[in-house]
DNA sequence: CTAATCTTGTGAAATGATTCACAAGCGCGA
DNA sequence: TCGCGCTTGTGAATCATTTCACAAGATTAG
């Protein structure tokens, strides 16, 4: 398949939203004027992002709500569950750990991991932080899908070589400093810090 | 001033912590290829974006570390303490109320907000959590420039409508879905959910 | 059945961002 | 002072994304 720009997968990820959102109100169409609306951007763009993975709209009419939102699950691969398993148990890792958001869209957290004896064993939501170095065997066992760091900036680096050794493909990084993987890996940085300082420029720039 | 694409800002942000850590390795200069290779970007990106703002380093030679620095956090607005105001102390809120990583770069938190009385009069690190009920008037009399919202989704919307009614220009938002704010007030989202939804992507494609 | 009305799907055009490529400036050593 | 080597700054070219504009398919009302 032709490649896909990352902003066209994020907007396909709002509409799926919107439409478990539009289907709980129980309508059973959607146009993409309306899909446009709720994302803030244009029904052409709606259109374009959805035409990229074929057509499945009705003309005239709009788009199945439960079909379309079946289709973009399947795209997205949120068809299927995904295991997750989260290194730190820090303030961040504690409260990714205890994130409900994650659990409602089909990812699990299988295992919580720590260097510090004060956090290993004490309970999160359902599960109990770990001692990290059972991380690589658990790895081994567990077979998960996604790493989520929520370790300090120094340390983040040494865990993505870690656990992309021990066969993860997919780590999404807390910590706020840019992180390199092997090429086969999909690595992706959320930095809170950097957001504000973009906020910052917006707030100043002129 | 041209427009900057947001792309440009968010390395900006990056090589200023880049130069940062240069700094404290003692070295005094360094060239686009340098900041390019730690940033995973191209010399004639790192130097054209900094082209946008005029022109900073001396042929032959590269950038003085301690000016390219000033002049970003110039740039970025940072050379100024900026007022953080949390609403929502929950696992989210509470993390972010304690996370170093904003204080170290010159945002102070200067409240943080909840409607639960179970969460009201606790303390997250320096600062007490304070009822949602005084949010109005403290905006009024701490005047914050931005308001992290880390409240339940439903909730949201009419945080940002309330705080913006109230004089803040900037927002940034933790729950997972889009806000909408009026002209002139920057508004940015981090969904980790989102995220975690194109890395699903990215491991299901092709 | 026909006409009027919607809305999709998609090439083509426009806009935006990145990469290329190179002239020109500067430091350093001889 | 001169020449060499290095690195900047920047138009031009390329590549990517968004927007435009419209033909064509589908529904509904009469």
């Amino acid at each position: 398949m032709k490649h896909i720009a990352e902003s066209t997968v994020r907007r396909l990820s709002l509409y799926l939203r919107f439409l478990e959102e539009h289907r709980r109100k129980g309508l059973d169409t959607i146009s993409s004027g309306d899909l446009a609306a709720l994302g803030g951007t244009t029904s052409a763009q709606v259109r374009k992002d959805l035409s990229f993975f074929g057509s499945f709209g009705t003309r005239g009419l709009g788009y199945s709500v439960p079909a379309l939102a079946h289709r973009i699950r399947e795209i997205l691969g949120l068809d299927r569950g995904w295991r997750v398993m989260i290194v730190g148990a820090g303030k961040i890792g504690a409260a990714l750990a205890q994130y409900a958001g994650f659990r409602d869209r089909g990812f699990a957290v299988v295992g919580v991991y720590d260097i510090d004896p004060a956090r290993i064993g004490r309970p999160l939501d359902t599960i109990v932080v770990k001692d990290q170095r059972a991380l690589d065997a658990d790895i081994k066992a567990l077979h998960p899908d996604i790493v989520l760091i929520a370790v300090p900036t120094e340390a983040a680096q040494a865990i993505v070589d870690r656990v992309t050794k021990a066969g993860v493909r997919g780590v999404l990084n807390f910590a706020p400093t840019p992180l390199h993987a092997p090429a086969g890996v999909a690595l992706r940085s959320v930095d809170m810090a950097l957001e504000l300082e973009i906020l910052s420029y917006a707030l100043t720039a002129r």
